[in-house]
DNA sequence: GTGACCACCCTTTTT
DNA sequence: GGGTGGTCAC
């Protein structure tokens, strides 16, 4: 590694430059004075406690400005870490608008996992692996796994590989490699997972792979063997910076250590009660540990929230104020007092769905609240995806626009991933786990039997499945249709392959290593990548796969698949590409208007909206009854930082649900209202009226009698609810709109045509009222549904 | 080797 | 209620 020798010569950039007098800042005149502190204390450890709406990306983004405009670093002396690639991709877009151009020059400021795939590469012959190994997804995780567990004869059922596969992510986020796993967790997985465990690495080590956890497990093994390589870092990154500290695990936690183990000038920003990720291997007990890691730190505290109005901050504090292991903050703000936090009951889960999309609709129209507001301004925040389905139910219904953020990954679903794994057998013929997955998709005939041949005959001649597979059929080991079709496969990735390459150019290396970029460079091929991609897809059938399917979904996955043929766009080439996909490819597609988003309250953390609905209070919902069975108070307190993370993200108006019944599985349930509503301070809280107690929807006629009735409605937390209510009738519900009809959106449709839904799939229509269109669905029964929301399908084979 | 049918099991999921 | 995985019959 010749070339640190460079780096150090470049430490601190010129004396010149660093005499040079600071240009009145603006970026340090738009902080408050806690902020300022904060950005201002450039040496040695500093926590920045920041509250929800602190304006803590503002803090942290102005420090980095600060440090390079005060000449103090050079921008890829900088070391900044966050989860995610959005936080990423924000940061450095707020930076170069602070500096006034394009921060491209940051190289280190990524997430933690790109960050040391980056350094990975640089170093994997440490670890035993080649510089160019492939990343594995939690679903190749899953098959390799599987592979070793039934080696291992172990009964599936009881043993699932899933679960294995949960242990050592656990023990890799802890930073454990197979020889380190205490005794403590001999008994794991039947007594077999350590062993399975080394299994599994030593696999992963022959197939050049490595999984999500094995990025930072590889890294801290690196960095805590080799003290010279640590040494070189802990020179090259004399500022770390560090977004969502309380979210990290130890194996990122030990990285951290180490790398500012020297100059110890490290950042870190975080809000402990905004940590919600310790099912994964999150410790909230780095943030509150901090002070004791690094003697002397500089605490400072951002407690002036921006976001929100007292209302809802105060309801927000009284909640989390049950939580015994906090630090302590209190947030404040000198906004105007604004609508109380809204609460109201409801019979079931579908009538709470129905009343919230009534409410969007009256908030829209601006016959609710202070002011209209778009639909894009109000986000409904759920605890498990489940409960997401009864709001999709009614709002196709009733035609209310809406997005689903999270939900499958873009390169998680079934057709991306195979689409993937041609390309990376393209790439590099040796994988696998590739060959596996595609061997037989399109359907090639090629069975168990076939497969098992083909291993037996890599694993004989110790070459790649690719190459095993060549060699069963020249030697006639596989014979007839499928033997054919394998031939075409074979001969096709050869194929293929060549095409990925034109001349090489040789490149002098030593220079562009703090980039971490290859050294190796090829001249054009004949086709660009995109066409590449386009052939493979086409020629190995895997397009005519789809396009043969009848189901729904089809039509589907093939845009989806032509919508990664477009991403292949903003890359060089198909490596470059499939680097960054298994890191970084989100599809943030919100292309055509505005639209009422639904996600759960994870995905929500670090996001804001004027309005937010908080449905499914309920005991055993939210906490979640599984939560508290695992994980006792400590899962309990994390369901309170939950319920917190949520009331926070509103911004005007917060309106917390809850429904005395609710479908579970299929199965009718019905539950408290949650603990926490119990924590909300009543002086900030107005209880809504459900509609139907006083008349209001025509669906919900009885809703008194059956309230009567019902257990819940005696329970304490009902009572308690009522009790609060005060006078009734506060806000009544509206009177129900008019149904505006717009004479463009009139049905089109004739009874009896064939039409398609994008949820629902292929049906026929049997009646007709307005816009509004009744299909009977051949797989999703009758519903009625928006006639926006249909095509015809003349062209359906029937 | 493949497609159909049934039993089973459900949280949250930044990478 | 629905998606997945395993078994069984063709």
């Amino acid at each position: 590694m010749s070339s640190f020798d460079e780096m150090d010569a470049f430490e601190g950039a010129s004396l010149s430059a660093r005499a040079m007098p600071v240009p009145s800042a603006e970026y340090l005149n738009n902080l408050n004075p806690a902020q300022r502190e904060a950005v201002e204390r450039l040496d040695g450890p500093v926590l920045m406690l920041a509250g929800a709406g602190t304006g803590k990306t503002k803090a942290l983004t102005a420090r980095i400005t600060h440090l390079l405009r005060t000449h103090r670093v050079r921008e890829n002396e900088i070391l900044a870490v966050t989860f995610t690639n959005k936080a990423a991709r924000e940061m450095k877009q707020r930076v170069g608008r602070m500096l006034g151009r394009p921060a491209e020059g940051m190289p280190w400021l990524g997430t933690f996992h790109a960050i040391c795939v980056k350094l990975l590469r640089r170093h994997a012959e440490l670890v035993g692996l080649k510089s160019n190994f492939t990343i594995l997804d939690s679903d190749d995780q899953k098959r390799l796994l599987k592979q070793l567990t039934q080696a291992a004869n172990i009964d599936d059922k009881r043993w699932p590989a899933r679960m294995l596969a949960g242990i050592i992510d656990d023990w890799k986020n802890r930073a454990l490699t197979p020889d380190k796993v205490p005794a403590a967790d001999a008994g794991a997985y039947n007594h077999k997972g350590i062993e399975l465990y080394a299994q599994y690495q030593t696999r992963l080590r022959e197939l050049n792979a490595v999984d999500f956890g094995d990025l930072l497990l590889h890294m801290v093994t690196i960095f805590q063997t080799h003290p010279d390589v640590l040494e070189q870092y802990q020179r090259w990154f004399r500022y770390i910076l560090v977004d969502e500290y309380q979210d990290t695990n130890v194996a990122q936690y030990l990285w951290l250590r180490l790398l500012a183990g020297g100059h110890k000038n490290i950042c870190c920003v975080g809000d402990d009660d905004q940590s919600i990720y310790g099912w994964r291997g999150a410790e909230v007990g780095n943030i509150l540990r901090f002070e004791k890691d690094f003697p002397g730190a500089f605490v400072v505290r951002l407690e002036q929230n921006y976001r929100s109005t007292p209302h809802i901050l105060a309801a927000a504090s009284n909640v989390i104020r049950g939580n015994e292991s906090r630090l302590g903050k209190e947030l404040w703000t000198d906004r105007e007092e604004g609508e109380k936090v809204r609460l109201i009951g409801h019979w079931d889960g579908e009538e709470e769905a129905r009343w919230i999309g009534e409410e969007i609709d009256a908030m829209q129209g601006s016959t609710r609240g202070v002011r209209p507001m778009n639909l894009d301004e109000m986000a409904i925040l759920v605890r498990a995806s489940h409960q997401m389905r009864a709001f999709e139910d009614r709002f196709l219904t009733i035609g209310l626009p809406y997005k689903v953020i999270g939900g499958p990954r873009f390169y998680e679903r079934m057709e991306i991933r195979d689409a993937m794994a041609y390309f990376r057998l393209v790439v590099s013929p040796e994988d696998d786990l590739a060959f596996e997955r595609i061997v037989n998709t399109p359907k090639r005939g090629l069975g168990d039997k076939a497969q098992q041949t083909i291993q037996v005959v890599a694993r004989e001649n110790g070459v790649s499945l690719v190459e095993g597979a060549r060699i069963a059929v020249e030697n006639g080991l596989i014979k007839g249709k499928g033997g054919k079709a394998l031939r075409e496969l074979i001969d096709g990735l050869a194929r293929w392959n060549a095409m990925t390459r034109g001349p090489r150019i040789e490149v002098d290396d030593d220079s562009v290593i703090d980039d971490g970029a290859s050294p190796i460079r090829y001249g054009a091929p004949e086709h660009t990548h995109i066409e590449l991609a386009q052939i493979v897809l086409d020629e190995s059938g895997y397009t005519a796969h789809w396009q043969n399917e009848k189901t729904p979904e089809a039509p589907g996955r093939l845009e989806n698949l032509k919508e990664l043929v477009n991403q292949l766009d903003n890359f060089e080439n198909l490596q470059g590409f499939l680097e960054h996909v298994s890191l970084v490819m989100d599809n943030e597609q919100d292309s055509d208007g505005a639209k009422v988003s639904i996600m759960t309250l994870h995905a929500a953390k670090g996001l804001e909206f004027p309005a937010v609905f908080l449905p499914g209070w309920e005991d055993g919902l939210f906490p979640s009854q599984r939560s508290m069975d695992e994980s006792g108070l400590k899962g309990l307190e994390e369901e309170r930082r939950l319920a917190y993370v949520g009331i926070t993200r509103a911004e005007e108006v917060c309106t917390i649900s809850f429904a005395a019944n609710r479908r579970v599985f299929g199965q009718w349930q019905n539950s408290m209202p949650s603990r926490f509503i119990d924590e909300l301070p009543e002086d900030h809280v107005e209880v809504l009226t459900p509609p139907g107690l006083y008349g209001g929807g025509q669906t919900t006629t009885g809703i008194e009698t059956r309230a009567a009735e019902a257990n819940v409605y005696n329970s304490p937390g009902w009572k308690r609810m009522q009790a609060r209510q005060g006078q009734y009738g506060m806000s009544q519900p509206k009177e129900s709109r008019n149904t505006v009809i717009d004479a463009t959106a009139v049905a089109s449709f004739t009874l009896g045509e064939r039409v398609f839904h994008q949820k629902f799939g292929y049906g026929a229509v049997i009646g007709i009222e307005g816009d509004k269109v009744e299909v009977d669905f051949d797989k999703a029964g009758t519903k009625k549904v928006v006639s926006r929301f249909l095509t015809a399908k003349d062209d359906v084979p029937f």
